[in-house]
DNA sequence: GTAAACGATAAGAATAATTCAGTCGCGTAA
DNA sequence: TTACGCGACTGAATTATTCTTATCGTTTAC
C-alpha cells in the first residue's frame, strides 16, 4: 500500500493486540507468527507516527492515541465484520475458526466425543470448551467470548436465544449383581436402598427429589458429591443407587460394571438447551455450527 | 488472506465500484489499473459466491446481495475511514489524493494558478475544480464529492463551516487611452459612460448596482454578459466601463490594454468565503489543504 | 457498419508479507 | 545478585500475492 492509505487489514491486527495486550497472544488469535504481528505493528506505528503500544512488564499497554483511535474505529470495525460474516459465502470445508463452547461438567463427555467425530472432515476447525459460571453465560455470549453454551433450561433475556437440544430422561444405576437388579425396579425397592446425590451445589435436593416429594415419598441420601463419574465409581463398589441422566449413564456404563435400570416412577427429564447470542445467530458460520450441534443426537 | 477471512481492503474497492458504477472509473478513483480492480472484484465474487455486479449496458449494476451488503457495511466503512483520517500522521510530502474544489468561473483564474504553484512540491497531489450549482454545494460537501467550495457569502446550515478567504474590492476597468483614464474617476464621469454588466443570472442588477441605487444614482448598461474575460475584451475595444473584483482585474489586465481605476465611490467588496463540511473539517489532510488555500493571498 | 469503450483473462513482473534466525530488554526465581 | 526465560524487535530470504502489460470478446453509440 503505497501513498498514505492505510491497509485496512492492519486494523484487525490493531484491535487484536489491543484486546489481547500481547503480540504473542494476538499472533495466536490471528493464526500468525509473532514477528508477523510485530511487523504489522511497526507499519501501524509508522502510519500513525505513534508507538501505539508500549511494553510495560509483560503486557503491551496502549498509548492515549491508540485508545482514542480504537474508540473511534471499533464500532465501525465490528459492524463491518458483522456484515462480512453475515453475507459471505460460507464454506465449512476450509473455515479456520475457533468455536468456543460453554459446557458444564457432564456435558463435555456427552457432547465432545460425537462432536469431534462429526467435525473430523474439517481439520482447520478448533474447539474450545470452557466452564463458565451460569450467571456469566449471557455476558460471555454477548461479548463474543463464547459462541455457544449448553446447559439446562435457564431464564435468559431476549438477547439470548435458546433451543431444546435433547431431553435426557433420568435412569437409575446400580452395580452389576445388585439384588435390586434382578427384577424391574419398583418404588418400594428404590426407597429401600440408600442413594448417591450428585449436585454442583453444596446443599439442597436434586431434581429427582422434587418429583419424589411430589409423590409423597422421600429417599435416603448416603453420599453427596459433585461429579457423576466419582459417583459411579462408588456405585460400582457399593449397594448405593444413583439417579442420573441417561446419556451420560450410557457412556459411563460402557466401561463399568454397572446396570442401568428404568426409574420406578416417571421422573422429570433433564432438558438440555443450546444457548447463543441472538444478534450473532444469523452468521452463517454459527448457523452451520448450530446445525452440527443439533445433529448429534 | 487464506482461510475465509476477507481482505478488508477489498471493501474499499467494493464501495468504489458501487459508487462509480464502473470498473474503469473505480480504477481511476483508486489510482489502480482496470485489471487490478477486475481481479479484486473476482476475489470479492468468490468470497461472497455472488456476481455482486452485473454489466448492463455500460454500467455495473449491483445485485440485491451487493446492495444489502453495502447498506450493512457502508456506515462502518465511513466511520473507520474517518477515524483513520483523523488520527493518522499526515505527511503532505507524499500524499496521493485528489482534492476537489467547487470553484465558480472567475475564481478558477484567481485561485488555481497560485494554488498549483504552491502545490508544486507535492507532485502526487491532484486537484479537480468543478463548477457546482450553488444550491447543490452543501449536498456535495456533505456527500464528500467536494472537499471545498469557494464562493461569495452564502447562507449555509451549521453542518457546513466557512471562513472569509479574502475581500475583493471592486475596481473599474477602461481601455488604455480612454478619455476618463486621464484623471481620477469621479461619479460624474462614471455615470456619463455606458457599462458592461457581468452576471451569471439572466436578469437583475449586479452588486455594484445595489450600492449605486443606495446612493441615488443609476448607470446605463449597454452590454450584459456572463464572463468577465469576454467583458474585458469588449472593454479593450470600446469605451464601455466594467466594474469587477480587483484580483481578477489584475490578472486580466496583465495581458490586455486595460487601465484599472479606483471606483468613484466606496463600493461594497466581494467577500470570498471558503466552505467545507464541518464533520470532515478535522481531518489532517483537509486542515492542511485549508491552510494552503488560506495562504495564497 | 465501424470505431470506441469496457470488462475479462493470461502471463510475467514487482511488490509486499511471512517466516526464520538471532539480539536485546525485562521480569522472575534461585 | 545472577541466571534463566519469556516476549518483542530486527534483518534477510523465501514465499505469496497483487499489480501490470497485453490481448480478446462484447457491447454501444455514432
Amino acid at each position: 500500500m503505497a501513498g498514505n492509505r492505510l491497509d485496512l487489514n492492519l486494523l484487525h491486527v490493531f484491535d487484536t493486540i489491543y484486546r489481547e495486550g500481547s503480540l504473542t497472544r494476538a499472533a495466536k488469535a490471528l493464526h500468525l507468527t509473532q514477528p508477523a504481528v510485530s511487523h504489522s505493528l511497526s507499519r501501524l506505528r509508522e502510519h500513525f507516527d505513534d508507538p501505539l503500544f508500549t511494553r510495560q512488564g509483560n503486557q503491551m499497554v496502549p498509548t492515549p492515541l491508540a485508545r482514542r483511535f480504537l474508540e473511534s474505529m471499533k464500532p465501525g470495525l465490528t459492524q463491518i465484520q458483522g456484515a462480512v460474516n453475515q453475507f459471505h459465502a460460507f464454506d465449512p470445508a476450509n473455515q479456520r475458526k475457533t468455536y468456543s463452547l460453554g459446557l458444564r461438567d457432564v456435558l463435555e463427555s456427552t457432547f465432545l466425543p460425537p462432536l469431534m467425530q462429526r467435525l473430523n472432515p474439517y481439520p482447520e476447525l478448533e474447539i474450545a470448551s470452557k466452564r463458565i459460571p451460569r450467571r456469566d453465560m449471557e455476558t460471555q455470549l454477548a461479548a463474543g467470548k463464547l459462541d455457544f453454551a449448553v446447559d439446562v433450561l435457564l431464564p435468559v433475556s431476549n438477547q439470548t436465544s435458546h433451543e431444546l437440544l435433547r431431553q435426557d430422561r433420568l435412569v437409575v444405576l446400580v452395580r452389576e449383581g445388585h439384588p435390586l437388579a434382578a427384577n424391574t425396579l419398583d418404588m418400594e425397592g428404590y426407597l429401600s436402598a440408600r442413594h448417591v446425590l450428585v449436585s454442583s451445589r453444596a446443599e439442597g435436593p436434586g431434581i429427582e427429589d422434587f418429583e419424589l416429594s411430589r409423590l409423597g415419598v422421600q429417599r435416603s441420601i448416603r453420599l453427596r458429591c459433585q461429579h457423576y463419574y466419582a459417583a459411579c465409581r462408588v456405585v460400582e463398589q457399593t449397594d448405593l443407587l444413583l439417579t442420573m441422566p441417561e446419556t451420560y449413564a450410557q457412556i459411563i456404563s460402557e466401561r463399568a460394571n454397572i446396570t442401568i435400570m428404568n426409574p420406578p416412577a416417571d421422573l422429570p427429564s433433564v432438558d438440555v438447551h443450546l444457548y447463543w447470542h441472538t444478534a450473532y445467530g444469523q452468521e452463517p458460520a454459527l448457523i452451520w455450527f448450530r446445525e452440527q450441534l443439533k445433529a448429534i443426537q
